[in-house]
RNA sequence: GGAGAGAUGCCAGAGUGGUUAAUGGAGCGGUUUGCUAAACCGUCAACGCAGAAAUGCGUUGCGAGGGUUCGAAUCCCUCUCUCUCCGCCA
């Protein structure tokens, strides 16, 4: 979410940037510079009136306290008059609030400069790349077969607990769950975050703060009885963590890292690319969230980004980074990397991570402040990343690591899984 | 689930209808100082108006929302949360 004066001082650069995230609606952009102006024309009026009140009110006091009743009386008059001017005036300020909040939730945030034209995810940038795309024997499979022949994984029992995209890892698909987990986890503390472990159900103000709500509902499950919901992602509550709260500019950046599972409705993909585990409702990830100081939030974006390909490199898997153009990026985003990794067996790129910044825009919604030298409070901008979502690393790894006597485990995995090999 | 108590600023804590949320402490900034400590001064939320800015003025803020009153931290109603005891429970 913007602030207001930002957009009525910066209008132009607002809409333009808008465009390049090929968002239609941009006649909102007048309609909150006008509400804008309207409620603080009615603060100001409103405020006026209250000093006015305020005054009186002491000197009625004065005037009982000397005895002089008639003369107080004649004030209250007045005073009645004034109540009910600032009783409307307060009704019309509250109702022109209301309405500037329900026009700046619908804008997204504005893509950064760098932030390529594009529609569609072909325009999106390569701008890093790492590790070999390996030639695979002849008689090499997608992950989903190799899930089955080493039962790994079942999707038909997930369908039968749950429904389709519920996957049971078995047997050594399990411990390779733990295995990645910890080894994300260990890859995160040793890069300074520190572990948390949030609720894996949130509030409507938790889902608000990291703009989730309003209009993401159908990508939440939710708990109807206690208007509870599952988080989509550690991102939700961890960010939340640092809702209402100033920091001081010394403790930035905050570094936070957390393993959960993740719920997704995905409402509205079905039928393509869902197999085996490239889509699921249900998934594992250790997310990394920082809090940096607005002057170094883009070095830090980068430092994730190198994060998250220290983890590719070391699980020997083909990546590349690619910057979203303006049209793929989400809503809460300013500048997004997305991290994909090459499927040998299905022979395509698989997006396994996703890294952002997102400047002011979500610690607007949660009043996530730090104070300055100054002494004065500012928004603090908020990052994240996925380091990393496990279905597709599990699937890239199978496919990308098969031989003809099996499926050969990253060293970097072995001290955690226990075994060199699925045979 | 039952009963009781409570919620005041960054923290502690006073305040039962009358100007300004007392007082103490922490943090930060400043003055003083050879350095440290100490002392002293200031500051510590949001919004509006004026100003290039420093800043000044005003309004709001005592868990949230409503009400009574010229005037509410204080009185009334509704809700939320916390704590204690009992019951149940991994």
């Amino acid at each position: 979410m913007l602030q207001a004066g930002y957009i009525a001082e910066n209008k132009e650069a607002v809409i333009t940037a808008l465009r390049k995230k090929r968002f239609k609606e941009l006649h909102l952009v007048d309609a909150v510079v006008e509400i804008d102006s309207l409620r603080r024309k009615l603060k100001h009026h409103l405020d006026t009136t209250l000093a006015e009140s305020n005054q009186i009110a002491r000197e009625v006091g004065e005037l009982f306290k000397e005895g002089k009743k008639a003369e107080a009386e004649q004030l209250k008059t007045r005073a009645a008059e004034l109540k009910e001017t600032s009783k409307n005036l307060n009704d019309e300020l509250t109702q022109a609030e209301l309405q500037l909040h329900e026009h700046l939730v619908l804008l997204p945030n504005p893509p950064h400069a760098s932030v390529p034209e594009g529609g569609s995810p072909e325009q999106n940038e390569k701008v890093a790349e790492g590790g070999s795309i390996p030639t695979l024997f002849p008689e090499a499979v997608p992950h989903w077969d190799l899930m089955e022949r080493y039962r790994l994984a079942d999707l038909a029992l997930g369908v039968k607990i749950t429904g389709a995209g519920f996957p049971v890892y078995t047997a050594r698909g399990a411990k390779l769950q733990r295995a990645l987990i910890q080894f994300f986890l260990d890859e995160a503390l040793k890069a300074g975050y520190e572990e948390v472990i949030p609720p894996y159900l949130v509030n409507e103000e938790t889902a608000f703060g990291t703009g989730q709500l309003p209009d993401k509902e159908a990508q939440m499950y939710e708990m109807k009885m206690d208007k509870y919901y599952l988080i989509p992602t550690a991102e939700v509550p961890v960010t939340n963590i640092f809702r209402d709260v100033i920091l001081d500019e010394k403790e930035l950046p905050v570094k936070r890292a957390a393993y959960s599972p993740c719920f997704r409705r995905e409402a509205g993909s079905y039928g393509k690319d869902v197999r085996g585990l490239n889509r699921v409702h249900q998934f594992d990830k250790v997310e990394i969230v920082q809090i940096q100081h607005p002057e170094k939030s883009y070095q830090t974006l980068e430092e994730m980004a190198k994060h998250v390909q220290g983890l590719l490199t070391q699980l020997e898997l083909p990546w590349r980074m690619m910057k979203l153009c303006g049209g793929d990026m989400s809503f809460a985003s300013a500048l997004t990397y997305d991290m994909e990794v090459y499927s040998a067996a299905q022979e395509k790129w698989l997006e396994v991570s996703s890294v952002s910044n997102f400047e002011t825009f979500q610690s607007n919604r949660m009043k996530l402040r730090f104070r300055g030298k100054d002494n004065k409070t500012q928004l603090a901008h908020t990052l994240n990343g996925s380091a990393l979502a496990l279905p597709r690393i599990v699937a890239a790894l199978l496919e990308n690591h098969q031989t003809p006597e099996g499926i050969r485990i990253p060293k970097v995995l072995q001290p955690y899984t226990g075994f060199e090999i699925i045979n």
